[in-house]
DNA sequence: GTCTATAATCAGATAGAC
DNA sequence: GTCTATCTGATTATAGAC
C-alpha cells in the first residue's frame, strides 16, 4: 500500500517545515530526516533548496486553487454572487487549516523569498487571485455590494483576515466551521448594501 | 544638531532592515554599514544580534500602542466607542504605513522569532492587543455590535487586516486616508447592527 | 568606541564509492 | 538512489590593537 516515492516524500516533509517553521526554519537535514534519507541524497531528485521550494509553493497555488473552485462551481449555477462568496470563504478556511500543507507554506514563506522566485510563484499565485477577484466583481456588479468599496482592497483585505487564521488557529479551541461563520459574518456584512441582505 | 548616538543609529538601521528583509535578511554587517560603523563595533552597544532586535521590537510594541493610545485619548470622553474604534484603526495604519519603522518591524518579523524571544516581546505586544480589546468590548457592551459576533475574533481579523496593508500599500498608489476608510467602512459596518447604523 | 584579524559555526552543495 | 567525506561561503561572534 506505501506508493509513496521518495520524491512525494521530499515534497511532503518540505511543505510542513516551510508551513511551521517558515523559510530559513527549512533545513535540507532535516526535509532529508523526514523523508528517510541524508540531506546529499536529496541532489539526487532537486537541484537545489531553492528549486524544491518553488516546486511545493507552486503546488500549494494550484491545490489550492483547485480546491476552492471545486467548492464553489459544486453550487451549480442557481447560486447567488454572495453564496459563491461564502462557499468561497469556507472553502479556503478549510483548505489552509486542515487540507493541505502546501497551500499554507505559501501564505507562509511567501513574503520572505528571494525577488525572482517571488515573481513566478506569483504567476502561479494569479489564478488563486483572479478568481477570489471574479467572485468579488460577480457580487459587485449583481448589485448587492456598497458601492463605497473599492474591490481590490476587499479582496486583499479578506484574503489576508482569512490567511491570519493559520496562525493563531489551534485544533481544540473555536472549530474551523464556526471560525468560517465569523469570517463571513463579519466580511459579508461589510461588504453587501444593508437593503439588500436577506 | 545632530544628537543621534551610535546606539540610537543601530537600532534604527535594525528596525529599518527587519521591516524591509525580515529577521534572516537582516545581516549585522548591513546593520553596522548604516549606522556608519563594521559590524564588529555592534558589539561595544549590544550583547548580540538576538538582544539588539528584541530591544527594537519591544520598543516597536511600545511606539505602536503610545501612538494608538494617543490618538483615541484625544478624541475626549464625548466620543463614542465607534468613533473610538475608527480612531483607532485610521492612527495603527498611518502609524504603520508612515510613522515608525519600529512598529512595522514587529508584524514583519514576529511569527519568526524564537519562541523564548516570541514569549518576551509578546508581552510587550500584550498592551496593543488589550487596549484592542477593550475598544472593542467597549462598543460591544454599548449594544450596538452584532451579538453573533466573537469579539477576540473580530479583533484578531482587524489587526491582521490592516497589518497586512504593509506588504500591498505603496505610495503613490491608493492613499492612507482611502485605505483607512476602507478599512473602517468593511470593519464597522460587518462590525456594527444594522440598526444601529448613522 | 571603532578598528583589523580571525575564530567558530553552520548550512548548502559537490565528489565519488557502493 | 543513497551513502560518506569534504568543500565552500556566509554570518555571528571574539581577541586584542589603536
Amino acid at each position: 500500500m506505501e506508493d509513496t516515492t521518495s520524491r512525494s516524500r521530499i515534497l511532503d516533509a518540505t511543505a510542513d517545515l516551510l508551513r511551521t517553521r517558515g523559510l530559513q526554519g527549512t533545513k535540507l537535514s532535516e526535509v532529508a530526516k523526514r523523508a528517510g534519507m541524508l540531506a546529499p541524497s536529496l541532489y539526487h531528485h532537486f537541484d537545489s533548496k531553492d528549486q524544491l521550494i518553488e516546486e511545493v509553493l507552486v503546488e500549494g497555488c494550484h491545490r489550492n486553487t483547485r480546491y476552492i473552485v471545486t467548492q464553489v462551481e459544486v453550487l451549480g449555477s442557481s447560486a447567488s454572487p454572495i453564496e459563491r462568496l461564502e462557499a468561497a470563504i469556507t472553502a479556503h478556511l478549510t483548505f489552509l487549516l486542515t487540507g493541505d500543507q502546501y497551500s499554507s507554506a505559501v501564505s507562509r514563506v511567501f513574503q520572505d523569498l528571494p525577488d525572482d522566485m517571488k515573481r513566478r510563484v506569483l504567476a502561479a499565485y494569479a489564478g488563486f487571485d483572479n478568481y477570489w477577484r471574479d467572485l468579488i466583481l460577480a457580487a459587485r456588479q449583481s448589485g448587492v455590494a456598497r458601492s463605497e468599496l473599492d474591490p481590490t482592497v476587499a479582496r486583499k483585505f479578506l484574503i489576508n483576515m482569512l490567511d491570519s487564521t493559520a496562525e493563531w488557529y489551534r485544533p481544540g479551541h473555536l472549530e474551523i466551521p464556526e471560525i468560517a461563520r465569523q469570517a463571513c459574518h463579519l466580511f459579508l456584512h461589510g461588504f453587501i448594501q444593508p437593503e439588500t441582505q436577506p
